[in-house]
DNA sequence: CTCTTGACGCCGG
DNA sequence: TCCGGCGCCAAGA
């Protein structure tokens, strides 16, 4: 029989908020930390380099914005499509408008 | 147990 | 604005 996969408590936790971003926006690694309230950054970031595969990974970066490295293409696509605010030159995400949290409601 | 390694973040220069 | 340096913190060697 084959177990279906089950993804470490943390994992879980950080793909709950990232489910609950909506399009067009996006959450820092260190933002959806401080949701959950414990571990960091890098924990966060380890578990999407890890799993964030599953989910819709384009929507959560750096908190200066910039594109995750290696996929800069494919999430500029996305960008373009759900229409989220880029910064003039189209290097990275304008932050201070796409930036988004649960306390801001669902869209 | 110590040391290295990250999909990070902030602060100077 | 760009870059380097350093702090952070859990996981793995």
């Amino acid at each position: 029989m084959f177990k279906p996969p089950e993804l470490p408590p943390y994992v879980e936790q950080v793909f709950d908020i990232v489910d609950l971003i909506p399009p067009g926006r996006v959450m820092a690694y260190g933002d959806i930390a401080e949701v959950i309230g414990s571990g960091g950054p890098r924990q966060v970031g380890t578990a999407m380099a890890k799993y964030g595969g599953a989910v819709t990974w384009w929507r959560v970066i750096r908190a200066d914005g910039g594109f995750l490295a290696g996929h800069e293409r494919e999430a500029l696509e996305h960008y373009r499509e759900e229409e989220t605010p880029l910064r003039a030159d189209g290097s990275r995400v304008d932050m201070a408008r796409a930036r988004w949290s649960p306390a801001d409601g669902p869209e």
